[in-house]
RNA sequence: CUCCCGGUAGCUCAGCUGGAUAGAGCAUCUGCCUUCUAAGCAGAGGGUCGCAGGUUCGAAUCCUGCCCGGGAGGCCA
């Protein structure tokens, strides 16, 4: 509908100017009283050929063609050209809604393969409420592409080797002293939460008196580098430790994510880069005159690109930096053949991203291919409070504590509502709440709502029949076809939602119909005596609950049907 | 010092690819339940869109400078 009336001003202002090419809107006006539809066509036209932006509309409008389903067309303020649809095709799009038809209301024309990669937090640890947006977030939008057509792989790169795992192993391997009654003193840059006391009674039963050490050997090492030495010089092979503990972590987190409603088709772990040599091949895919040895280690000239300084691929102890896996892992991105790949990142990491696009453009890749989404941090306030969270000490709100405490829907929800570039606050008496002022119990209040208007229809053995009752819409009070024009908006939202990788206007979209929804259910009785208005008000009802069903799919959040 | 994000009502935020009178929710105040869920609804007050310039018929929106808050600038990941 949007692209044709586009279309039509378009050719239209093509008669009067040939030349003319300036970008200009057709959008659906805040105001119902400016029309179905509205564009500033000739406030832009104006613009260029110095004219008068009323006159040129009246001209455009005369040129207009082949805009049949249009009531009148009007020029308003200062030169707007205000559409207004016939009724028939004002009521025609929710009908499809009231009978649960979704199809191309959201369809991208040329379907791709697309790679999601979102949270890969470090196995290092639980998931905490950071990850938790990432994930929602994530988990969401892949919902919204896969609705337009597109085939969708969602990826959690998993880093289970590297410095870190090392330490993680460590970490539970003091730990396992400490169940087996020794003192211990735990250096400054181990792993102190309290889940790795649980790794180490798992790691404890699993390897069966394995790394626990005798009586007499000293175990009061300050730093982390003497007790790396004292575990390599005492075990064969201590990464095996290391790995079963990363293991066990990873299982943590997907648990924790499933729960969370956020399911990946692949998990893909560092090590397997390794395994297969595919970070010597990736360096050597690189220009050859942008890599060089210096200082010992092995460089990348990413300035190049315009990165800020070279990095480190290789270290003068020969081992690679996170960033040589980074790059064999986005070569293999690449290889697996995907049309579009989407990185979703902490902002924190925002530095980063020069560095990787240098590698893929080192590569002779094609870096439009590839897009990285920031998402802002978390802060956590109750009680009027804020909830204090620092890397350093590890005192980071799990996201299943949060989940314990709000529900997944709430968290859902407030994750998603607030754009990604934004800091979000996130209320957590407010996301407790059961009553209007959390939003998501509105909305699902009012699908509820919805849902016991039909069971009453059975209840009283009230004869309805949806289809006929959506060809009596046009019985609805003028106040009522408002609602119409808000369901009329839901494609352009899902539209918007699309084009530009949000979800926030989707849940603020569900709020206001649900709002809209409630004060039509409580201006008065929806079901009533008079059988042909008040069927119209149901089958307007039923479209709204449709509407906040679908939506709420695509958000990954529940929809119950009674509350 | 450089880079990124934010600054809109008392609070939390939409709006930012230039358009019509700057919008929601919370909080505050006033009303509404014998009848489909009051887990709700109706109404009222509340604004220097951080500041200063600039571009334009038109700026919260675009450009420049500055101020404030958060984050990033490892041979950590």
């Amino acid at each position: 509908m949007k692209d044709e009336i586009f279309n039509s001003l378009q050719k239209a202002s093509l008669k009067i100017s040939p030349e003319f090419a300036g970008s200009f809107q057709v959008t659906k006006p805040q105001d119902s009283q400016h029309g179905d539809w509205s564009s500033n066509i000739a406030l832009i036209m104006a613009k260029e050929m110095k004219k008068n932006p009323r006159e040129l509309a009246v001209e455009i409008i005369s040129a207009l063609e082949g805009l049949d389903y249009s009531e009148k067309i009007e020029v308003a303020g200062a030169g707007f050209i205000n559409i207004y649809l016939k009724e028939d095709l004002f009521f025609s799009q929710i009908r499809n809604y009231a009978l649960g038809d979704f199809k191309g209301l959201l369809q991208e024309k040329e379907p791709k393969k697309i790679l999601l990669e979102y949270v890969s937090s470090n196995p290092t640890g639980p998931i905490h409420v950071g990850h938790g947006r990432s994930a929602a977030f994530g988990s969401a939008l892949a919902n919204l592409l896969k609705v337009a057509g597109n085939k969708v792989t969602q990826e959690y790169y998993v880093n289970d080797r590297g410095l870190q795992a090392k330490t993680l192993g460590l970490s539970v391997f003091i730990r396992m002293q400490e169940l087996d009654n020794k003192k211990i003193v735990l250096p400054e840059d181990c792993y102190a939460g309290e889940y790795i006391k649980d790794l180490a009674t798992k790691a404890k039963k699993h390897f069966k008196g394995k790394y626990l050490v005798k009586k007499d050997d000293n175990l009061f090492f300050e730093t982390l580098n003497e007790w790396f030495e004292y575990v390599d010089a005492t075990y064969e092979n201590f990464l095996e430790l290391a790995n079963y503990v990363i293991e066990l972590q990873t299982e943590e987190i997907k648990k924790d994510l499933e729960v969370f409603q956020v399911k990946y088709d692949n998990w893909f772990n560092e090590s397997s880069l390794y395994e297969k040599d595919l970070i010597q091949k990736s360096i050597k895919n690189l220009k050859n005159n942008e890599v060089e040895k210096k200082d010992g280690a092995l460089w990348f000239k990413s300035t190049n690109y315009g990165d800020e300084k070279d990095r480190v691929l290789i270290r003068d102890n020969e081992e690679p930096t996170y960033f040589a896996s980074d790059i064999a892992y986005h070569k293999d991105k690449y290889d697996r053949d995907f049309d579009e790949i989407i990185n979703i990142w902490g902002a924190d990491h925002h530095g980063y991203i020069p560095r990787v696009k240098a590698s893929i453009e080192s590569l002779g890749l094609d870096a439009k291919k590839l897009k990285t989404l920031l998402i802002q941090f978390v802060s956590l306030k109750e009680k009027g409070q804020k909830v204090q969270m620092s890397t350093r000490s590890g005192e980071f709100v799990e996201l299943s504590d949060l989940v314990d405490e709000v529900g997944i829907d709430s968290a859902r929800y407030y994750f998603l509502a607030r754009k990604p570039e934004q800091a979000l606050e996130f209320d957590i008496d407010l996301a407790k709440k059961t009553n209007k002022d959390n939003h998501v119990y509105y909305i699902q209040y009012a699908h509820a709502r919805i849902c016991s208007i039909k069971k009453e229809l059975k209840k009283r053995k009230i004869d309805f029949n949806l289809k006929e009752s959506l060809e009596k819409l046009s019985l609805l009070k003028e106040t009522e076809k408002e609602i119409i024009s808000l369901v009329n908006g839901y494609p352009e939202i899902l539209e918007q939602c699309y084009k530009n990788n949000e979800l926030h206007p989707l849940c603020f979209y569900l709020r206001d119909l649900s709002s809209k929804f409630h004060s039509f259910y409580n201006a008065e009785k929806i079901i009533s005596d008079n059988k042909d208005y008040s069927d119209a008000k149901i089958a307007l009802s039923i479209a709204i609950k449709e509407i906040i069903n679908n939506g709420l799919n695509i958000l990954g959040i529940g929809c119950p049907e009674k509350m």
